[in-house]
Parts: structure tokens; sequence; C-alpha cells
DNA sequence: GCTATATTCAACCTATCGGTTTAGAACTAG
DNA sequence: CTAGTTCTAAACCGATAGGTTGAATATAGC
């Protein structure tokens, strides 16, 4: 995998474990012990994936006695939001390319595009 | 690589290569060679990233003579960001908790929350 | 039909992923 | 100190990723 800090955000998302891993966090911190619960998967196996989200910078880990708890820490999310947001306008037109797009925007002021009030210029990579 | 949508969409864009071409095909259609450019690697090696791309739903091919000109499609990226858009709170108040920022929200209602105008509210999973 | 151009297929290589098992470390409690 | 719990490290494994090279396919132009 790549080294810089989104293609590691994107990698840690594209497993499903990984995923539901965060959505328990997103209700509060969790022993890997918690969190290896719903999986048939080896402890082992579960804290290999907190480690790639631990890397990724998506979960941070504490200490209590033997425990050592897994909580959530989203900010890498944003950038990952950011950067597909940027894109935004390219679903909003569903089928449309950016051109009909554009096109649409002076037609009709408000009607398909409330959803991307999130869009951002796009500027570099 | 996980089968389901979701997976393939955040895998897609885990590499900075595939990133980097979807950002030129959101200023229009381009074939192998011309996206191919930029890159220090072969025809072959690009065509196999259009190909993971369009596994993920997010190119779509045409033909025009010789030429196999990609477009994006960037349908599977609201998903994605739907999904990413559920953890929008969470970086909204930074460092904080789910318990500290239904804290916050008690406490004054409209301060270091402004910044979470997209956030959804959680669902199901 | 031949040749040039654009792209993909097939085989191959190395490195990483996601999982296992087994052992060991970190800590608590008797 | 010993025993029990929780978690991670290490070695291993098969499958996949991301790249290469060289041959095959698709199309256009002559």
């Amino acid at each position: 995998m790549p080294t810089d800090q989104l293609s590691r955000t994107f990698a840690a998302l594209a497993d499903p474990t990984r995923r539901a891993i965060l959505a328990r966090l997103s209700e509060g911190e969790a022993t890997v012990g918690e969190l290896a619960e719903p999986f048939e998967m080896s402890f082992a196996a579960v804290s290999k994936h907190l480690r790639v989200l631990e890397t990724a910078g998506l979960v941070s880990r504490g200490r209590d006695a033997q425990y050592r708890p897994a909580r959530l820490d989203a900010r890498p999310l944003a950038a990952a939001s950011e950067w597909i947001g940027d894109y935004a306008k390219f679903w909003a037109g569903s089928f449309d390319t950016l051109g009909s797009y554009l096109d649409k925007l002076q037609h009709n002021d408000r009607a398909t595009t409330d959803q991307a009030t999130t869009a951002k210029e796009n500027d570099d990579d």
C-alpha cells in the first residue's frame, strides 16, 4: 500500500470488518475482546485490523489494566470526505456530465442540486 | 478484496494513481494513452488500474476506433460519501467522543458544531 | 491484404493482505 | 510467586495487488 495518508485511510476503509469496528467504536471505547465478539475470527486477527486502523490514524489505543481499549478518531475521515466531496457535482446530476450539470444549474437554480451542499471548488492534488 | 460495493469503491480509491486518473477524468473523457502519459508506467499497468475503477463502477468505457475512452461515473462515490458522512459529527468536535459531543450539544446550542451541517442522523448499519 | 496504432491478455514476479496457530508479554488477583 | 486474563508478536500460509514483458486483438489507412 502506498504511504500517503489518504491512501492509508481509504485502504483502511476498504474492509467490511474494519468498517464494522469503526461503527462499533462510534458508540464508545471498546476492548479487543468486545470488538472481536461479533466476528468469527481470532483475537489476533482483530488486533491486526486495529493496527491497520491505528496506522491510518482512525483509532487510538489506551491502557486500562490488561485491556487496551480502542477509541475512534475520525479526523482522517474529514480529509477523505473532502476528497470525495470534490466529485459531488458529478453525482448530483446522476448520469450527467459536467457540461449538462452546469447547463442544469443555469436552468433551475435549486432543484436537483440540494444534495451538493458539501461541494468545494476543486483545487489540486 | 471483499466483494461488496463499498469495499470495492474504497479499495479503488486507496491508490494515488487511480485517484489521479479520476481527477483527470473529471475534466472529460480520455484514452488510455492520455491517461498513461503523466505516469512512469506501462500502458498495461494503467489499463489494469482502469479495470479496477471499472469494476468499482467508477469508470465506464466506450469505443472510438482503436481507442477505448474512459469516462468518469461518480455515482459510487455518493454511497462512499454517505458512509463517511455518518461520522462527520465525530470530527466536527475534533478530539471529542460521542459522549462529550452530545454533552456539548446540551450545554451550548450552537458553537463548536457549526461545521456539522452535513451530518445525517445515524440510522442502521 | 499489409502495416501502424491503441489497447488488452497471459504469464510471471515480488510484496502485501487477511487470516491462522503458537508462544510470550502485560497486567491483576490470590 | 503463581495462576488467570487480555492482548500482541512471530512464523507461516494462500490469495491478491501492482507492476513487468511479450504476444494477441481491434481498428484505420493505404
